[in-house]
DNA sequence: TCACTGGTGTTATGATATAACATATGTTAG
DNA sequence: CTAACATATGTTATATCATAACACCAGTGA
């Protein structure tokens, strides 16, 4: 049922990139660091992250126009994703939540809203910080 | 110029133009829409906008860079404010709501994550859409 | 008076994202 | 096989969103 499509060598050098930190990158940054690889140009950046997001390997934070790699083990779930972002030290915490979903659930239904995409996104200071 | 309350000239031009309209706004349309009131460049724009959003008079929707007037007679409650945003029409309809400041109050706790700011944005398609 | 604060105007620049077009490659139907 | 199609890629240029830096001015209070 959950095809795990191949990916293109720019999608794997992206995603490789952003699997091996644990905060979130610009796609600026991803490509400065990618140009020893062969990247030369904002889009093969650009198309290799719409592809990871469609597929929700990537998660993009609308919040800080930055990508982060998914920390969850099954993103197919229907709980609502919440970020928790760190403004101190960078680092963002991937949490799905039932109630969230459910509570957003229940007004979209009440506005006859239909919704595609949702983004939860929390900035402050972590435990750590 | 009829000031509204505290404001100055560039942020009641920006306030009334925003709360003009059911769609959010760029800073840049605001700024053409705003060119014959004399304004000029975009920091013109953006500093008014800084000054209404950190007063609750305007919110900024993260995930289409945009600007909405504020819909909601007490924007000081403690309620979650969430955002249904119609990638058809582009209205935006602007709920607060307990059950989902609680669900996210309760995960920030669990992580020991202090929330200064949050944001809540639905996109899809709205009832009359 | 003088320092201080906050708003304004202006030019320049930085940061994020996409348009448009050319080329290549793999898949599938005829 | 091969024509048609879909998809990925590379490249240049451009669009869109946001801030830095500096000068000026007006109000406030010691």
């Amino acid at each position: 049922m959950t095809h795990i499509a191949d990916l293109t060598r720019n999608q794997t050098l992206v995603l490789d990139k952003l699997s091996r930190t644990d905060q979130p990158m610009s796609a600026y940054t991803l490509l400065d660091e990618l140009r020893g690889d062969g990247l030369k140009a904002p889009l093969q950046v650009y198309r290799a992250l719409d592809k990871l997001v469609a597929q929700g390997r990537v998660h993009r934070l609308e919040s800080i126009s930055a990508f982060v790699a998914c920390q969850h083990p099954d993103c197919q779930s229907h709980a609502a994703t919440v970020f928790m972002i760190c403004e101190k030290c960078g680092r963002v915490s991937e949490q799905a939540d039932a109630d969230v979903a459910k509570a957003l659930a229940r007004m979209a239904r009440a506005e006859s809203f239909v919704a595609e995409k949702m983004s939860i996104e929390l900035r402050g200071a972590c435990g750590k910080c």
